[in-house]
DNA sequence: CAAGCTGTCCCACGATACGGAACGCTGGAT
DNA sequence: ATCCAGCGTTCCGTATCGTGGGACAGCTTG
């Protein structure tokens, strides 16, 4: 079994990162990632040395290996160096307070969408669950088609050729009707999802620019779908969201 | 310069997560990353490849390099998997609806003490900041001084071998006034801290045991010292800290 | 146009990570 | 009490892999 020279990663770094990754399943022993990863338990054995040094990892009271403080650490400091975070906050706990329902902060990683903050309303009992990190597929959520209504030809072109889950039966997945469907989300300037994504949730979206003029953010509302939208004004809600996504971008670019 | 054996760690995992936690500082180019790790410039250019391979770091507008997305999910997994936050949560909310200041959850790592999750009042306009995964010194802050009062003599012995920063002029430094402390604050079941840690922070906290008995957990309260405590009861608002400790405790420990 | 940056790539070298096997340990079954 | 199965750690010879000095290309500066 030779190592494959093509990759430009580093070996040891690059299993270091499967077995975090197999960690963060759930806590494991050394023979379990072994299997889940592939790799001899001695080498498992010695990485998971390497990591707790590093505190990426620790031992728990039972001895089985869970993922450490150095990761949060190291998480918090991306959160906190994220000025698009800190800047877009209370824009979006304004929104939040406005409808009471849960408001997310997205970006768009290739053909998936993460959620970098969300915003919950801490006195309304059934809310969305907190999606933070979590991809989501960009065809199916509306700061995906926001983000890509407002991409370049070439992007959208690029998008469109993927395969796309027909996650629930109102799931587009059709290429043509996604880029008409991105004209209308242009002229509009936010986009509507209606139980595309889970049978569950419905939400709006609008895109925005980060410091660079580069649209790959987006902010969005969405709720439970036996209360959200409701009776609301689509479109009024829609453009409340996209004039929010503009004084953002406004506050990111002091021209 | 050879690599020194003794340690149990492989040099490139080391090395990596020395250039993650530099990155931590905020983006950085390859040669300033070189100088502040003393690594050689082609080695952090190869380390760097192989980080943004699995996502760990990634490379903004500017080129610079950045944490990246994976972290992110590391870190979330992280939270989501340590149930001791999910039992917390909802409590926490309930004590910050109470008093409309921020309520966090501490644990004992060493002689720092860990926020992992903070839960703020989002109608606040004046809050103190986030300090999730950020460490603090265990004899300043109520989350370490409620933990070490509840743990073993030997325990209590072992931290009070430490030199003790004077971080204000309230904080207690003194290893024997430390440990009449422990005593009251076992007796009292909660621990105040008035502007030992910042002149500007005050905060209650009480310790719980996990799901293993074993008492490293707390919770704690904390506000801007212009409006906290304020004049509140000072014993009884300790008292209801210690009796949602108390209720989390019975929740992970189902008998 | 040169000088001084940057970050990436190359490649011979050998230090270092590798992994099969042996080890000690714990806990359950017999 | 004894075995055995499974655990995680350690050992150690091998050779793969990471290393780092230097060359290189691109970009900004004076």
């Amino acid at each position: 079994m030779w190592y494959d020279a093509r990759m430009a990663g580093v070996q040891s770094v690059e299993r270091a990162f499967g077995i975090l990754r197999a960690l963060s399943l759930g806590p494991a022993g050394v023979t379990d990632l072994s299997d889940r990863t592939g790799l001899p338990k001695s080498t498992v054995s010695r990485l998971l040395s390497a990591l707790e040094e590093q505190k990426a990892v620790e031992q728990n009271s039972e001895g089985a290996y869970e993922l450490g403080v150095g990761i949060a650490e190291l998480g918090t400091a991306l959160r906190g160096g994220q000025s698009v975070v800190e800047v877009a906050r209370p824009h979006m706990v304004e929104l939040m307070e406005l409808t009471g329902e849960a408001v997310g902060l997205n970006r768009l990683d290739g053909d998936q969408v993460r959620t970098l903050l969300q915003v919950d309303d801490p006195s309304s009992s059934v809310v969305v669950r907190d999606w933070t990190g979590v991809p989501s597929p960009a065809h199916a959520v509306p700061a995906g088609l926001a983000i890509l209504a407002n991409s370049s030809r070439a992007a959208q072109r690029n998008f469109l050729q993927n395969e796309f889950d027909e996650l629930t039966e109102n799931t587009m997945t059709d290429p043509a009707m996604l880029l008409l469907r991105f004209e209308q989300i242009r002229t509009d300037g936010y986009a509507w999802v209606i139980e595309e994504f889970t049978e569950d949730i419905s939400s709006v979206a609008a895109a925005f620019a980060d410091a660079n003029g580069r649209i790959q953010f987006a902010i969005h509302i969405h709720g439970p779908s036996f209360r959200f939208p409701g009776d609301v004004d689509r479109e009024e809600l829609g453009n409340r969201v996209a004039a929010t996504a503009q004084r953002i971008e406004a506050q990111l670019n002091p021209d």
